[in-house]
DNA sequence: CGTACTTTTGAATCGCATCAAATCTGGTGG
DNA sequence: CCACCAGATTTGATGCGATTCAAAAGTACG
């Protein structure tokens, strides 16, 4: 994991964060395999993720790993703020830059800054709707209709609703709960339909259709 | 639904709440399949749950119910504070007192008072972990791990880990999303293998097993 | 006492997990 | 440039567990 002192920070942050905030942020280059935290360590950063691909994934009993997040722009496991030890491994999948923030500091200026502390709330109160959604989406029983169901909710590329496949399918099979094999055949089966189109890394509802 | 202006908060939301809040919390009183607000609806009030058992269900294409989130003790969707419109309903699923506070003065107290602010922002925090445990929990293959990992991850009456069933079985099967049926039959598989104690309403893990 | 709902058991079917194997891909180093 | 490797992608076959439909028995409530 690579260091880059000199930061340019990206315009989510930048208007998110209060002024004396944005000078504490320390720049990351991660590859694909790094790990921004591992479990039960106790926080002390909160990352930002500026590009790339990184998923929040726990680790089940039997050593299954279980994604219960994937960021492509914004921060991993928020909640982290006020928990004594991570619940989670944040992995990276795709190499990117990312930032961290220092959680003492994070807590000061959400006590000082009451400005901040409501768009921080705002941002946290979006990633309980996205984790609503998740739940609902993990609710369906087949593999066609969560993933319609994701493309739907989170797909937002241009106009059309599409999902981005640049982490690889497989990242996107364990958030959806299903095996990879299943996810594949439900794909090859939407576009052999019609449903869905598949180009450049992309996948998008071709028209609308309820299955 | 039942006013009764007089009201006695309970400890929890004495503690959360600052003085000035406190005043402006309305008591109400639900019967089972009272609906605490409807999808669609601008948010108005935020509803915390003192007694009874609420359950937070979001609406499937075909009409089915997914639930979100069971609520004895706390707020139901903490995070429609900043959302234009209801993408939930909640449904009572038992009797029970319920305190509503207006959203418009709630988000005044969250912007005056930083101390407060933080208070709730734990509280979301929380609630944020609790969903990423369900995600996990939804990602397990089999109705008898879901079940155990129910009762280990929110079973916390008294010493032992159980799980109470006063909301009735078929809203635990929903929060698995799975059909009661299959609840019923593992959950008498596994009474009938002596890894669970049913007993007064109450499930709970006799022995530690892991299956 | 009747109605509505929950609880429970049974049988048939279907979709997914799993194991296996072949192909394809990008990246590394000789 | 090619050989090679690790991982992703894809297809096939099999078995299991859950869904679904059905029906009976138990329970709460007016």
């Amino acid at each position: 994991m690579a260091l880059t002192p000199p930061c340019a920070l990206p315009q989510a942050l930048a208007s998110l964060l209060p002024a004396e905030l944005q000078t504490e942020c320390t720049q990351l280059q991660g590859k694909r395999g790094d790990r921004l935290f591992t479990l039960h360590r106790k926080p002390a950063w909160m990352i930002f993720v500026a590009s790339g691909e990184v998923v929040l994934q726990r680790l089940g009993i039997q050593g299954e790993t279980v994604v219960v997040q994937r960021v492509r722009q914004g921060f991993v496991a928020e909640a982290s703020l006020h928990s004594g030890s991570y619940h989670c491994e944040a992995v990276v999948m795709r190499a990117g830059d990312f930032f961290a923030i220092p959680i003492e500091r994070l807590t000061q200026a959400l006590v000082a800054d009451p400005a901040f502390a409501m768009r921080w709330l705002v941002m946290v109160n979006q990633e309980l709707r996205r984790l609503r959604a998740q739940c609902e989406r993990l609710c369906l029983k087949t593999v066609k209709e969560r993933l319609l169901h994701l493309i739907e909710t989170e797909g937002t590329q241009g106009e059309a609703r599409s999902l981005s496949l640049n982490g690889g399918l497989k990242s996107v099979a364990s958030e959806l709960g299903v095996s990879h094999e299943a996810l594949y055949r439900s794909v090859a089966e939407l576009v052999r339909q019609g449903v869905l189109l598949r180009s450049h890394g992309l996948l998008q509802i071709s028209k609308p259709v309820q299955v």
